[in-house]
DNA sequence: CAACGTTACGGCTGACGTAACAATT
DNA sequence: AATTGTTACGTCAGCCGTAACGTTG
């Protein structure tokens, strides 16, 4: 199973319809029909059944449907975060701090600015090795 | 981009290594490493960076690795969940009641045994048109 | 120079399109 | 009979393997 075939499969289910899902993909109907079909093999149970003009979701379609949206949005979003990782605007920084500068006001005042400014950079505060505290 | 492509990008990330990842994938090492090159062009950012013998993840890698198996996690999920569904395990049924049956106790004793049975599935009442309450 | 990753080239699986077929309204 | 989904068949993109090449410890 391949994101191809979730995206296929919401087509599908969104349209109720082949040939408009079909058409929506860019493809014609015939692969559209192998790859559900595939799918359906694949997870042991129909998507759809049919219903006049058009097909409906059967109870696992409705099921899957949901698992589908949710895998790839999951996807789209770990591309984002990666290229945000990327940039720096997530992610982690460590900052080694000497002893003293616990008590001085400077750093905590600093890391509030950066967390305020970059709320998704987790701020991990590590004390160097032979300070106080 | 493809689930092909994560599970790829997961056997480097966690070998640390071309050579060991794709004898793991049962792939040779080029077409892995054309596979890693084209994920990284889709993202817009290195996932790796070289390390002696070897790769380490990059920033933008580390936060992608999280997408990557939450990705192919919830896909899994999706799967069973459909199966679990099209066996009737899972889903939502919807059960019309006339008005005195609330009172009788037969009802809510029957839903909560049918509930502690199958926990995953969501049992919806509805009071039939016409009847008291 | 040894080990590792990348690029080049050829083979083959599999996804696609056109067209013929089946089935349902 | 018309519309919709499925199956048949040939074409082509894309993934894979072998091999040659760069590069780094």
């Amino acid at each position: 199973m391949e994101l191809l075939h979730l995206r296929y499969f919401i087509a599908v289910a969104e349209a109720e319809h082949f040939g408009r899902a079909a058409e929506q993909l860019h493809i014609s109907q015939s692969p559209l029909s192998r790859q559900i079909a595939q799918l359906e093999e694949e997870i042991g149970a129909k998507l759809f059944v049919a219903s006049g003009r058009g097909v409906k979701l059967s109870p696992a379609g409705r099921s899957f449907l949901e698992g589908a949206r949710a895998t790839l949005a999951r996807a789209t979003r770990a591309v984002e975060d990666a290229l945000e990782a990327a940039q720096g605007r997530i992610g982690t920084v460590v900052v080694g701090f000497e002893g003293g500068m616990a008590y001085s006001g400077l750093l905590p005042r600093g890391v509030q600015m950066f967390r305020a400014r970059h709320p998704r950079v987790e701020v991990r505060l590590v004390p160097l090795p032979g300070s106080p505290t």
